[in-house]
DNA sequence: TTTATTGTTCATTTTTATTTGAACAACCTC
DNA sequence: GAGGTTGTTCAAATAAAAATGAACAATAAA
């Protein structure tokens, strides 16, 4: 017998649905830590699978991928050798890993990529007349401030 | 006779396809964003075609967002009924807009959304047994630092 | 008018991302 | 070790997103 979800249990799963979503993280994940939330309960795999009705390959991804991003946590529980999860309340550590692993290599990334570009724009000359050159010099003005925004924001979502 | 793209041009074109991909827009605006943003001159729909090898109805609708987000501004040409766009130099409309018209709208849902989860769990008793209103109070407070932080990044990105 | 050019729209195709479920490995219980 | 659980992996199926290109509207030029 599967206890059919509650409303409250519903709403949740929704709310991180779209959440997760924002941030690129596919639709199982969001209904997996949804409902985890709001419980509160350790949970394992089995219960995921029947209660929300999706497949054993999706529970398992996704709590591979809340597993990583810090969002769950493994729970002993005695005399049970399945593995228990609970959800951390933390929910911004989503959001931090989004601003680590997602935008700061690709900003570093771009970064280097525009070096090379500035590289490539000043053999058309170092002039004022060079138009591609100075388009760069102010797209690096953004790049660097970017950067710089992301420790800030960070700090300002933590506590 | 199309001409080549440079390899400058290139590289800009990808810089700007992984920088718009972050936030979700399709690759074809990064194109069309890349190669108007380096050389700067106005350009119209055709060289898109050309120059990028892809369809009308990509650019078209590329354009169309472009222009929605104000990266791209219209350029009048004597003499030529056709449409010239020239790209902005002020890459941080992306970003607002993602912020704008993305996040915070969902944020503000979540906010309406959250507060009938309350009102939900509440229903359970308000004691700090009630562990789901207990997360969801938890919830509440990343909600509200959220939407917060947001005018906050904005403003560090502007100016 | 008629014809050519420019740009939009949207049904279809293509590509990419996600989910499924079967096969498998690890581990426990008897 | 046989049989039962638990969890992972990955090829195939499905769903979602983006690109294409043909049909169309609007306008200009002949």
């Amino acid at each position: 017998m599967v206890s059919q979800l509650t409303k409250l249990e519903e709403e949740s799963i929704d709310y991180f649905v779209s959440f997760v979503q924002i941030f690129g993280f596919p639709k199982s994940v969001g209904q997996i830590y949804g409902l985890m939330f709001v419980s509160g309960e350790p949970m394992v795999m089995g219960q995921l699978v029947e209660r929300l009705e999706i497949s054993k390959g999706s529970v398992s991804q996704g709590l591979a991928t809340l597993k990583a991003l810090g969002a769950i946590v493994p729970v002993e529980v005695e005399n049970d050798r399945r593995e228990h999860f609970q959800a951390d309340l933390d929910v911004s550590r989503i959001v931090n890993h989004f601003f680590s692993e997602r935008l700061e290599p690709r900003l570093q990334n771009g970064s280097r990529r525009l070096e090379g570009m500035l590289e490539l724009a000043r053999e058309g000359g170092d002039t004022k007349e060079n138009e591609p050159l100075n388009r760069l010099k102010a797209l690096k003005k953004w790049q660097t401030r970017g950067q710089r925004a992301i420790p800030f924001i960070k700090r300002f979502l933590k506590n």
